[in-house]
DNA sequence: GTCTTGACGACACCGGTTTGACAACCCTGC
DNA sequence: GCAGGGTTGTCAAACCGGTGTCGTCAAGAC
């Protein structure tokens, strides 16, 4: 949490305890950058940000960490409340604005909605995904087999990245069109069926009975 | 959007469809909860609820949503403005709630903060079923019993999803070539009763006096 | 006992899937 | 600008397994 109001921030650190939150709490943006920058960096699960701020500010704070990826969800508490002020801190990545004066049980509950909804989220997804002999780097949209480097043209690189993050899933001719090639594709489902053909042919020891890429017929295909 | 009010309805659906969100209004909350039940199911990125409806309320519909493992984002306006309202609203799954009136900027604002927070969950939790020995997962299309896959064919499959979906509900033939032939089929009910000897001979132990679907003489099946 | 309803076995058909071939397209290097 | 290779979308034919139908028999209901 960072707040400069003392008595603020005592108030509503101690109703976070009593939730049984571990709440660490400071009072300026610089040194709440800190938390996120320095190594070992500490595991923040949600932030408490006043916007008010002696030097760096709660927007600049806020713009800063989204500019860095760093996704933790962040309760913007403060004392301005205009709709303009609630969009904008809203807008730079804010994911709740709460103004001053609040209720203390409405910030708890509010606390308790976001963390519920970060816990869905994976943290950070993996850069490097490996699956028997295959293993994909994604920021270098590249795949080896065996340590072998393929060659995959660009739809067979995304179906392939699709398929080894959610492996075992089912996915239909519709839905990777929908994910692959976007919403206004128009065209054929038997599209589909080729593109996994020729990524068969890449990646399977035998691509007459394909052991990775199976086929759920009538629902469409599965990786792994 | 569910929203009895037919002003609001709307300008509110006005305002998100100029952000170029597609947007599916409803009045009342029954009717809101079969855009989720029913098959194929509309893909909802986010709902908009009132609290204050007719019939079925704002609140026993988010309930029965988290209820089914639906995590869809919430976001709930209300009149009522209270602190134990909003706790109230946020406590029983809402992602956050806005007193009414608001503002059209506010509402757009916070409708794009929860969809951004929503897109980084790519997946949503596999959903699994589980009845006795045997083990549904939904989004691999994949049934085990003992930890044996099963080897089902997509109208097998289709079947005991319904099943295990709604254990101990009786089903006619009719329902039941209406929910997975679908409208159009034209043909005998006999067909129902062959796929499930076929589904009671790979689920059952002793297909011959079925324990798990159970013939409900002039009326159906029952499963479970 | 008679009638109705459901279970079972067999079989032909249909539709989904695979496969091979081909043309249009987009890059890239010359 | 132009040629060539790689990528991509479409089509038709072959293959295969799921699917629908039918006739018969067993089990309940009255």
């Amino acid at each position: 949490m960072v707040e400069d109001d003392d008595s603020i921030r005592e108030t509503v650190g101690e109703a976070l305890r009593a939730e049984g939150y571990e709440v660490t709490t400071c009072s300026d943006g610089s040194e709440a950058l800190s938390l996120f920058t320095e190594e070992p960096s500490e595991q923040v699960d949600l932030l408490v940000l006043d916007l008010m701020l002696p030097g760096l500010g709660g927007l600049d704070l806020c713009r800063e960490l989204r500019r860095f990826n760093n996704n933790t969800p962040i309760l913007v508490i403060s004392a301005r409340d205009s709709e303009t002020d609630r969009v904008l801190g809203l807008e730079v990545g804010a994911d709740d604005y709460l103004v001053k004066p609040f209720g203390l049980r409405e910030l708890v509950a509010r606390c308790r909605a976001l963390l519920r909804r970060a816990r869905q989220a994976p943290t950070l997804l993996p850069e490097i995904y490996t699956h028997e002999n295959l293993t994909l780097y994604i920021n270098e949209c590249r795949v080896t087999r065996d340590g072998q480097d393929l060659n995959l043209s660009p739809k067979e690189y995304k179906i392939l990245e699709l398929f080894i993050q959610h492996p075992k899933r089912v996915w239909s001719r519709d839905q990777l069109l929908e994910k692959i090639w976007g919403l206004d594709f128009v065209g054929d489902t038997k599209t589909v069926d080729v593109h996994i053909r020729w990524l068969r042919e890449k990646i399977e020891e035998e691509p007459s009975s394909p052991q990775l890429i199976r086929t759920v017929r009538g629902f469409g295909y599965r990786f792994g």
